[in-house]
DNA sequence: CATGAATGAGTGTTCATTCAT
DNA sequence: AATGAATGAACACTCATTCAT
């Protein structure tokens, strides 16, 4: 999988299945004894990757704050995560638009966020979207996120301010 | 061009050039008397159909409204042009995040939203994020376009209530 | 013609009728006007390359003096030519082993080369190689005079060396 | 290889992979798991061809024989090889004058003749041309060589007839 | 299970030649 | 006669996948 990830960030998605082979030091056709197919394994690793992230921004969550300085927190170790593995943001937004992962892929990709979306829920539900559909809002949050990730990776020297940028955008939008 | 939009949306990026010039109606050879290169081909039609795009958008702006009903216009005819051109904006989204467009077609088709750029500047000059980069706020109100769309795209009934939706929490985050 | 040199010494013989229509000047189906067929104009091209070789060599030729004297000067127009024609003298030299120039192009090439050929026959047939066939000897000549001419235009500073040394060797094995 | 000489003589240097692999019999692509490149697979031909003709020049010398005599047998030896594979022989002439023989190869390539070379300049060290550079001489021989071939493949009854002029006209244009 | 050579369909691109204007 | 757009066969090379060892 970390193979994988290094290879399309070399080459995109047309990364050839040899290079990862290599590049995870096996031979050209053990990857199918793991992975029947390309497509396959990228579905797995785009889950992978999903989790990963999403388990990344639930980190060291403190209980008793109040609910905006959790999201906040939610958030910025998201964006945290995204500025410190941007091979693996930059794997995962390529194959996240990919005509390759199947539409139950991104479900299950979608259900590993859940703990930051129920956390999103909450604001929704007391604010002005509150009539506006959860997936529509969650895809909406995704957006901003990744347009967050992206100006973040690109200006690192204030990734902070616009990580809080980014976050307040969220709030006022949801609010 | 057309043909190219069709064709992608049936094989994605990967449209193979042949298939291309079938669509077209012109000999497998000829498409490259136009195109020196498929890449040079999808780096034309991202511009011709970003071009289109916002010309949709601007399309029948009422000078004396007030800036949120022409902000508002215009958002909605942009969404419009989405949801009667899903073939275009699929090819346009796939193309806009190939690596196959260039930077300096990306900055140029970026100039092609300028008038809608000017707008949202005004609203956000005046706003909580007249500290936040031009480019960044840029790419919020982007993404969170795709994001309405796409749902509208997949819920073509309440078309019109989501496009509002989205409006609404673009302007919230504007405010 | 003279595009057509231009062009083959740049592409070699797989030179593209396009870039030698270009290059004179002409549309791309003029050249086709002019000339049936690649092959026949590259045929066309040799004659006229190896009459304008075989027409240099003979060049200002004194009748009095004597038959080494006039050898030596028409090997010394002819290797002159080619090293002021370093061109023209490439592209016939590829054209010569062409597979496209016909066996009957090869011998109304010889015909050109018949005065050179008539005096090298004066050696020949009071030397050593009188029992020889004249055509291996004008082949032996020829493949002499080749290597002569790639030695000096590879070093042009002692080319007039070279010219004298190949002279005498060829002189040498005639006698 | 040997596939690789025989589609040679049928097409030229413009030689399909495809014939080539076909006629190895193998599959298409598998040409290029031995040979990355068409010229890279010429190349490493070019090395092999002239490498045995080198050894077959070279073939069952008698130490004790006097230099004129080692000398022609090698040659005899040389051109005998040309006779007996004359579709080895054609490949050879046609890739040494491609443009896709690098010239690395070709100086490698000449370190296959070597053994001949160091004869000949024994020859050529005590005759006249003695002042002549070296590579120029070889070049010669070689021409000389390549015009005595030719003409023993299209005269093959007076084969060793024209094998020994050949060789005379050498010795002499040396001594 | 691991290997890596073999496969052959598929791809972007070139180019000699044609032909309507 | 001149034009140059159109043609489509041809070609080198890639790569996911298979399978004998």
């Amino acid at each position: 999988m970390a193979a994988a990830v290094r290879v399309i960030n070399k080459h995109g998605l047309s990364a050839p299945t040899a290079a990862i082979a290599k590049e995870a030091g096996v031979a050209n056709g053990s990857l199918f004894t793991y992975f029947e197919t390309k497509a396959i394994l990228f579905n797995q690793l785009y889950l992978e990757l999903k989790a990963e992230m999403a388990s990344a921004a639930s980190d060291g969550l403190l209980g008793e704050a109040d609910l905006r300085e959790r999201f906040f927190q939610t958030w910025s170790n998201w964006m945290r995560w995204a500025v410190f593995n941007p091979q693996k943001r930059w794997a995962l937004a390529q194959l996240a638009v990919s005509d390759e992962i199947t539409e139950s892929t991104h479900a299950l990709g979608n259900q590993a966020m859940l703990r930051i979306a129920a956390m999103m829920e909450q604001v929704r539900l007391r604010g002005s979207m509150r009539e506006v559909p959860f997936p529509f809002v969650a895809a909406m949050m995704n957006s901003l996120a990744e347009a967050t990730m992206d100006f973040m990776v690109r200006d690192q020297t204030h990734a902070d301010i616009h990580s809080k940028a980014g976050f307040e955008a969220l709030w006022r939008m949801l609010s």
